[in-house]
DNA sequence: TATTGTTATACTCTATAACTATA
DNA sequence: TATAGTTATAGAGTATAACAATA
């Protein structure tokens, strides 16, 4: 978005904050503004690779979610709370993705409230080439080192968890 | 958003990468998904104490950048520079925060071109106000640990010092 | 009554392009 | 020519509320 900065704006600021007599919130505020900023510069980079493709991140995220069912198909509700958004959210990705030929609405078979989103064959062709270009060209070169990877998994399972994301234990120290 | 989920989604999507043939970069890609889902919930959590005082987590960027300023004060480049967003969005930032009279548009006495906008006397009390709203109910229990703070702030540093944030060394390790 | 999904509406932030004014 | 900032416009995601249909 523009050059490199001289200084760390973030740890400029972690510094003005201890100046200003929050010393004991300061290196949260950092950690909390990091990553932020971080998530910027990925989510850029990422929409930047879908770009060619026609896809936004939420749209790859549906269409990746679909591509692991087993029937290649959600209903709505599934979706919005596997990847947890607001069910207008999902309206809005499927409305799209299905104007574009990659999803199709269809009735629930028992459940006539409920519609389900499901793949079609060009749809499962674009989540393949999706992932491949966000594999080669994002996380096979993500600027993390590895150890740092497995730090951050574990610090934000820990925190998803604890704020309500999901439940289960599922020992990480295992893997 | 919703109720817990029975199982952690990033683990599940990692495994799947991983029976996809995407082993090696599955890691990466669980961590970056974390990243954008803990920035989701921070940001969410930061609207929330925000939401009172009538300001977003931009328009408190703004505020709180140019409440320390020396002057109170900043061209409005220097301030798209140091938020590192778009000069519009700064912009935008500013009609609004001008409109609820927290900042003032000034010329700037030298250059012509420039614009700077200052605090007010209300944005500097806003500012206030809203920065230990934040500190008693985000920063002072993020959900991290104070190890995990550290960790943080030393991977995010180094990552966004190689994306081309900033260029300073910034010794992290004498901190 | 509760749930599912859609629609309408509104409000963010962001980005590009065209433009003015100044250096 | 280059820089600073604004405007207009567009697009994205998100959210609330009202509604229809179904359970």
């Amino acid at each position: 978005m523009a050059n490199p900065l001289p200084r760390d704006p973030i740890a400029d600021a972690q510094r003005n904050w201890e100046r200003s007599g929050w010393g004991n919130t300061a290196a949260p505020m950092a950690a909390i503004t990091a990553i932020m900023r971080t998530q910027q510069i990925l989510l850029a980079r990422i929409e930047n690779v879908l770009k060619p493709f026609g896809l936004t991140f939420a749209r790859y995220e549906l269409l990746a979610l679909l591509s692991f069912a087993r029937t290649g198909a959600l209903p709505m509700n599934k979706a919005s709370a596997l990847l947890q958004v607001h069910p207008t959210s999902v309206t809005n990705a499927v409305d799209r993705l299905e104007k574009s030929g990659l999803v199709v609405r269809s009735p629930h078979p028992t459940d006539g409230r409920t519609t389900l989103v499901e793949l079609t064959t060009e749809g499962r062709t674009m989540a393949k080439r999706a992932t491949a270009a966000l594999n080669n060209e994002v996380f096979s070169q993500s600027g993390f080192a590895d150890d740092d990877v497995e730090h951050l998994i574990r610090i934000f399972g820990s925190f998803r968890r604890r704020a309500g994301d999901f439940n289960d234990v599922d020992d990480l120290s295992t893997r």
